[in-house]
DNA sequence: GCTATATATGGCAATTTTGCCAATTAGAAA
DNA sequence: TTTCTAATTGGCAAAATTGCCATATATAGC
């Protein structure tokens, strides 16, 4: 009972840290180049590092990416693969919800 | 360039509503069930029905759910089709982190 | 009409998130 | 050691989210 409400709150946890544009579009850029340093993410982003810094903090608390340390740099990587597939679908979905709104403002 | 941005945000509003472990949980209810009156979702939730009903208003803006009013119950039912596959990764994901902390604690 | 029931909305305080700046840490190179 | 560079952390104000209460709306039945 009490551990399937954890469940749930962790599950919540993975969706609540990509539910942000800048933290979306990270991920976005590592599921394209396996792995980044935070500053190839910073001029993506085009934020401050230490904003940059936190977004990642957020993203690997959530078991979303994990880091690893070589020399000055810190390489972010996908630690959750099933991103894609879904990503694609919620894509779709947009698309789709675009093209009635078009069909709504035509009449 | 900036309908690029504009969808992303659109996507990050759906992880975003999905964020929240009430809405998770009405959410995976419709999983299984079609179609549940705002009633039923809050006998789960067991919240305010003010809450619930701008929990739904947030899954519904994001294009997640649809409503459909008869009587004087309005019905909730699932738009976005493709969430099984991803949740029960995420599940795995989960699932699979515990096991690590156990092994590092069993050390 | 009046009453009851199901849901939505307005308002508001408490909490959380966001993003910048300044300061700190850690490793590389001099 | 000193200096430089990459990244993280602390602090804080502004903005957004959450959840309850009170009120409003809509529909059914009398």
């Amino acid at each position: 009972m009490e551990q399937n409400k954890d469940f749930i709150v962790a599950q919540a946890k993975i969706f609540k840290a990509l539910g942000h544009p800048s933290r979306l579009l990270m991920v976005e850029a590592l599921m394209q180049q396996e792995e980044l340093c935070v500053c190839d993410l910073q001029s993506r982003v085009g934020a401050d590092m230490s904003t940059i810094s936190k977004h990642l903090g957020v993203l690997k608390a959530a078991g979303i990416v994990r880091d690893s340390k070589r020399g000055l740099n810190v390489y972010y990587s996908l630690q959750l693969k099933c991103l894609s597939t879904f990503m694609r679908c919620t894509a779709d979905a947009i698309r789709g919800r675009l093209l009635e709104d078009m069909k709504l403002l035509g009449r």
